[in-house]
DNA sequence: TTGTAGGCGTTATCAA
DNA sequence: TTGATAACGCCTACAA
């Protein structure tokens, strides 16, 4: 912004006519018609000075500034929050709308100045993201202005928001599971009570129960969701007399964690023991040896439902605020199989 | 940007002065004295009114947008991303700036479209950033834009660019295995050639040299930088009569494969065979196990380095343009031995 | 079909 | 110490 650009008013002295003329030839304002030759005249020039509206300027005249913030907790730590951002990035750019980024890492104070940030900048509107499936309040600031949550169940009505299903994840899992015929079952779920844990769990075992499974017959524990709690909850699940031929892991890192654990103890994946995961996460699900089959946790969509309803909030073409739970969808790779193998196996 | 803010002209009719005074006060416009009881009243008013300052006037008027745009190829497919947004986003935030968060996805003509939005709205500068090291040419929009390139070698003379020091990440990885006890190693090296894969080679094998490690004791070999590729390369390394006691791998994920090569050749993990990775991924690193000895790749110190340069220059504060290496530290995790616990394997 | 002029919210110059 | 007033670049009645 330091050399000055060309303006409307240079074009139209360069092409001999008024600035009123040069904006609605380029706007191609309805209802105007100008004379073919001025028209052209006018495109040649702009083209050739290579003029480029200020949108700066046409914000302050417009009073819409084509432009959105997105703010998240944290950007950084997660591989899911580039999906997010690209999505909302996408519908953005289709409408000629571009996307401020700010990450707070949970910090309060930062959080607030960043909103104020994007508020002294006339944002449209704005997309309010978590990195994990929570439950969270509109920040008062945010009150006046068009917003969407993204990842996060928004508690204050009148928030459109929107969440992977979770229930449908873990009904998904059983799926996958029960139709490569298993019938006993483990699944190691996260120990915070946020609704990934509690969603997963009930679609899983809503599911399994439809297919007759025994309650008996499906081992649930709860571990912290990284490799370490992995490994230990999956080993805990393995040794068991009658041990399950499939488990569900929490997400992606916790079967990693399985996946150790079944080496120690000579089981071979999938032949002894099936996994499943959650996330697919980048680089672990498809690194890890044989390939992790595992539910994908919609951020990419989710990006795009946000950013479109944040733009029909913002043109006030919804009616009212509609929510959604978005369904991920299997990513079937080689660490599931049939339970006979297993049997096989044993009982060699 | 719907509902309409309050403004300086609001506040001055509320104050009862004129709308000069306001911005006088409010800026702290230097050399302008206002009488203490004013002052009072002015900014008594402005907080009860709530009054924010649209930054799109001010921009227009000041010339000024205090936004800067990051383009990159690919912000969603690699974890890096987030750090480096996070990195020029803290700087930005210092300086009251915020940051525009475009990818390409490779795309030129999306990355056009991008460019050509972010200039309309007169961001004041921009960072170029690629998400793998390369060199690449200024693209000609730019020409009249401060910017800096990051993670990527500018070859237009005159622009500002940083990335890792490659080479210092070579040698640091050989100075881990040597001060371990190391004097057989191997590498497995990116098959593509790129400034990664030359630099790490060339201070991996300087070090080594200085060493005095015999040329005939460091075996390298090429191979795709994913965890199939480095479990082939493993492999072949491993099963040599005189196989090397340490591997360098060029990334994380080639270490992922290195560790099922070794698990498979029932080979232990440090003690029979210490490894070490680079780019300390997330996930990756901390998630396999043992916990792998990595060089990470310094993508936060990157945004932060690129987004001060590029603010110095936006502001005329810098002389010429320098550029820079960045090196990242070593973050030692449990891959690395010494190399007598694989002899006593051996003599067993 | 084209042009004049006012205003979007600020800052900055110059008077008073 | 305070206040008119002219930009900044653009859009848009309204007039010609």
């Amino acid at each position: 912004m330091k050399q000055r650009r060309v303006t409307i008013k240079q074009v139209a002295a360069e092409a001999g006519v008024s600035i009123t003329t040069v904006s609605h030839i380029l706007n191609d304002v309805p209802g105007v018609r100008a004379n073919p030759a001025t028209r052209q005249r006018v495109e040649r020039t702009a083209a050739r000075l290579g003029y480029v509206p200020n949108r700066l300027a046409q914000s302050l005249r417009t009073q819409r500034s084509n432009t959105i913030g997105l703010i998240g907790d944290e950007i950084a730590t997660t591989p899911f929050a580039g999906k997010l951002i690209l999505g909302a990035q996408e519908v953005a750019l289709s409408r000629e709308a571009v996307v401020f980024v700010v990450s707070t890492g949970y910090q309060r104070d930062v959080e607030d100045r960043e909103i104020e940030e994007l508020l002294r900048r006339q944002v449209d509107g704005i997309l309010y993201a978590s990195m994990f499936h929570r439950k969270a309040e509109l920040p008062p600031q945010l009150a006046s202005v068009p917003t969407v949550f993204v990842n996060a169940e928004c508690t204050t009505p009148g928030v459109p928001w929107v969440v992977p299903d979770e229930v449908a994840g873990g009904r998904d899992a059983a799926e996958v599971l029960l139709s490569a015929g298993h019938r006993r079952l483990g699944f190691i779920n996260n120990i915070d009570d946020i609704p990934a844990s509690m969603g997963r769990l009930e679609g899983f075992s809503a599911r399994l129960a439809e297919a007759g499974v025994a309650a008996d017959d499906v081992a649930v524990v709860a571990a912290e969701s990284d490799p370490v709690g992995g490994y230990a909850a999956a080993k805990k699940l393995l040794i068991r007399p009658r041990r399950p031929t499939a488990i569900f892991c929490f997400n992606d890192r916790v079967a990693m964690g399985a996946y150790r654990a079944a080496t120690e103890l000579r089981l071979r994946i999938p032949e002894d023991v099936s996994i499943v995961g959650f996330d697919n996460q980048e680089y672990v699900a498809d690194g890890i040896f044989p390939g992790l089959t595992t539910i994908e946790l919609p951020h990419f969509d989710m990006g795009v439902w946000a950013a479109e309803h944040l733009f029909n909030q913002i043109e006030g073409t919804n009616g009212d605020a509609p929510s959604a739970r978005l369904r991920g969808p299997v990513i079937h790779r080689d660490s599931v199989t049939s339970p006979t193998g297993a049997l096989t196996a044993v009982q060699r």
